[in-house]
RNA sequence: GGCCCCGUAGCUCAGUUGGAUAGAGCAACAGCCUUCUAAGCUGUGGGCCACUGGUUCGAAUCCAGUCGGGGUCACCA
């Protein structure tokens, strides 16, 4: 590309001239702000120690060179210590012409050997999924379809929860008070259904405990007395014994969540390659940690837990192996790492989960260092922050979550009444329109969960809900759909355009804006690559917006200066599909 | 208390890895539909980039400290 043209040159002319040996990373080529002209800007104060000249003469020099030496570069203007290097028109023109019509432009034309596991949404089967997994789910696909767009071979990995105490209070609560109640029965979605009979049995437990306090009973002990949660474990017990009836009821009920979640998921746009059930993982690790001892690299203690030491890198000792010789939450996941790597050998392997594990992911790498596994380097943790609502956190025992079939069931029910509202919809067909505001309500959702920075915790306010106007998914969405309606309107063939053409300052603007867009999608891996192309799309998308109010395409009559802004229009809607696509929202081609 | 993350307009967020006079959207106000789609466009107001010091040609960005907010330090997952 051009910035690595003109790096070379930059380089070669600081070399010539002032005998310094730098490599392209050492220039900071930037685009050249609005105020000033120019497209590509060098900051040239870094050099002036080697030219011993002022940055003015410094800057003026190099222009001249760079200049003289490379055709495209056919001017330049120096303010304070900035070198502004202007484009020539011929280049942005043929730019356009060559690349239009490519639609995966900037994607890497070949598939690399190298795999990349990812694992995202991981849910738990004891209750629906709620925004928070949303901002996971989303992050997943989308960071695993810009590994692809780079050219990585991706496995999308699933690895549900679903075993444990929680789904355990789930099916009790069920046996006692749910009558029978099926999915079929009630019409109730079967996440749903499952998830109320959690929270059934966190109420009346709760009410148990507060009984109890009222008749002095500490509340630690009545905690762990309590007859639901006796109750609970007993039913944890008879799980890991493989009790048929017990056995048979979770796996009922676990057929309905999954039912439902599929549902959810397909709503959504998301998938995997590979869906791994804790129930059949748990055990693992085990193995990994024994042979940790054997070989001294962890200590057993004299009730026979099993602990890392990892004082010495600033942490605390953690626990492997209970002292009954069972397993925790860290021996799962060295068992799963290692059966992932062994079974994919990837080369990196991602896990999207929330910040509140950051420790638990530090952890887990230094183990595997410690256990001598190199490839514990590939194990990367893509953190996200929670999304918290106005009163604060979201808790799902307290009910205070958003559950995310509602959320988008509100927001399709929005779309609608707002493209009603607006006489959108007036020439559609019922089953396109429905069609429509379910592809808008999804690229609002999706849109305004990705286009923040994912470390950052989230502000979600449910009354106010999600906007369909401004920096939003749907204006994306808009300025697609308006530009498939021009080119339609435009009849005629559009031919490449002759480099001699006028051209303003807005059109180079959206064509430079173009011409960024290949190293926008090469920051890939980098977590907030989701957010980086989220918000590129709408400067995009804003950019012609605003030219496209001042300028009249169709009515043009200069041909040749029509057939540019055409061809300029198609490349910006391809460039906007492409970029929705790597986020996961469709655009349509009309609304 | 130790460690980690965050703090930018009234609100929600960007800020291209250290560059020029800090940017959007929402909300408020004033305009623009006889043109290819107004889910749009144009304009106005709104800032001690939490605070203090340091590093240098140059800091919202890097370093140290302070203050606020969140997370985490389980024989839970």
């Amino acid at each position: 590309m051009l910035d690595s043209i003109l790096s070379q040159c930059l380089i070669e002319a600081l070399q010539q001239m002032y005998g310094l040996q730098l490599v392209e990373n050492d220039i900071s080529l930037q685009k050249t702000r609005k105020e000033f002209t120019g497209d590509f800007t060098v900051a040239v104060f870094p050099f002036v120690r080697a030219s011993k000249k002022s940055p003015e003469i410094t800057a003026a020099e190099i222009g001249e060179f760079v200049k003289a030496n490379l055709a495209e570069v056919v001017e330049f203007n120096v303010i304070k210590g900035f070198l502004n290097l202007e484009i020539s028109k011929s280049y942005w023109l043929n730019f356009l012409n060559s690349h239009q019509q490519e639609i995966d432009f900037g994607f890497a034309k070949t598939e690399e050997t190298e795999v990349v596991m990812i694992e995202y949404s991981s849910p738990n089967t004891n209750k629906p999924l709620h925004l928070g997994h949303v901002r996971n789910n989303l992050l997943g696909w989308s960071v695993a379809q810009i590994l692809k767009a780079n050219g990585k071979k991706v496995v999308k990995v699933n690895l549900v929860n679903d075993r444990g105490i929680h789904i355990c209070k789930s099916m009790l609560a069920w046996q006692k008070w749910g009558n029978g109640e099926t999915p079929q029965s009630s019409g109730l979605k079967g996440d749903h259904l499952v998830g109320k009979y959690y929270v059934l049995f966190n109420s009346y437990y709760l009410a148990e405990v507060n009984e109890m306090l009222t008749k002095g009973i500490e509340k630690e002990v009545a905690e762990k007395q309590a007859t639901l949660m006796l109750a609970a474990q007993e039913m944890l017990r008879k799980w890991e014994a493989k009790d048929l009836a017990t056995i048979q009821l979770w796996e009922t009920m676990n057929a309905w969540v999954y039912e439902g979640f599929d549902q959810t998921y397909r709503r959504m746009g998301i998938d995997f390659d590979k869906t791994y059930y804790e129930s059949s993982t748990y055990l693992s690790g085990k193995s990994i940690v024994e042979k940790g001892v054997v070989e001294g690299k962890l200590q057993r203690k004299a009730d026979q837990s099993v602990w890392a030491d990892l004082t010495a890198e600033g942490l605390d000792e953690k626990l492997l192996l209970r002292s009954d010789g069972t397993s925790v939450y860290m021996t799962q996941d060295l068992g799963t790492a290692q059966l992932r790597h062994d079974e994919f050998n990837a080369h990196q392997m991602i896990y999207v989960v929330g910040n509140e594990q950051n420790y638990h992911f530090d952890v887990l790498k230094l183990i595997l260092q410690k256990l001598g596994y190199n490839w514990a380097g590939s194990i990367h943790h893509l953190s996200y922050g929670m999304v918290e609502l106005p009163a604060g956190k979201m808790k799902s025992r307290e009910g205070t979550v958003v559950d995310a079939d509602d959320l988008i069931d509100e927001m399709e029910k929005t779309a609608f009444e707002k493209a009603l509202e607006l006489g959108k919809i007036d020439d559609f067909e019922s089953e396109e329109a429905k069609q429509l505001y379910a592809v808008i309500a999804m690229g609002a959702l999706k849109y305004f969960i990705l286009k923040v920075d994912p470390q950052k915790n989230m502000l979600f306010n449910p009354s106010e809900s999600i906007d369909f106007n401004g920096h939003t998914g749907p204006f994306i969405q808009y300025t697609h759909a308006r530009i498939k309606s021009l080119i339609k309107k435009a009849s005629d063939d559009i031919c490449p355009i002759a480099a001699h053409i006028e051209i303003l300052t807005k059109e180079k603007d959206i064509i430079r804006l173009l011409h960024e867009y290949p190293s926008v999608i090469k920051i890939a891996g980098d977590n907030r690559s989701p957010a980086l192309i989220a918000n590129y799309a709408f400067e995009l998308a804003k950019e012609y917006n605003a030219f496209y109010q001042e300028i009249s395409i169709l009515k043009e009559t200069n041909d040749g200066l029509r057939n540019m802004r055409l061809l300029l229009s198609v490349f910006t809607a391809n460039t906007l599909k492409s970029a929705m696509g790597l986020l996961g929202i469709e655009v349509p081609e009309r609304m």
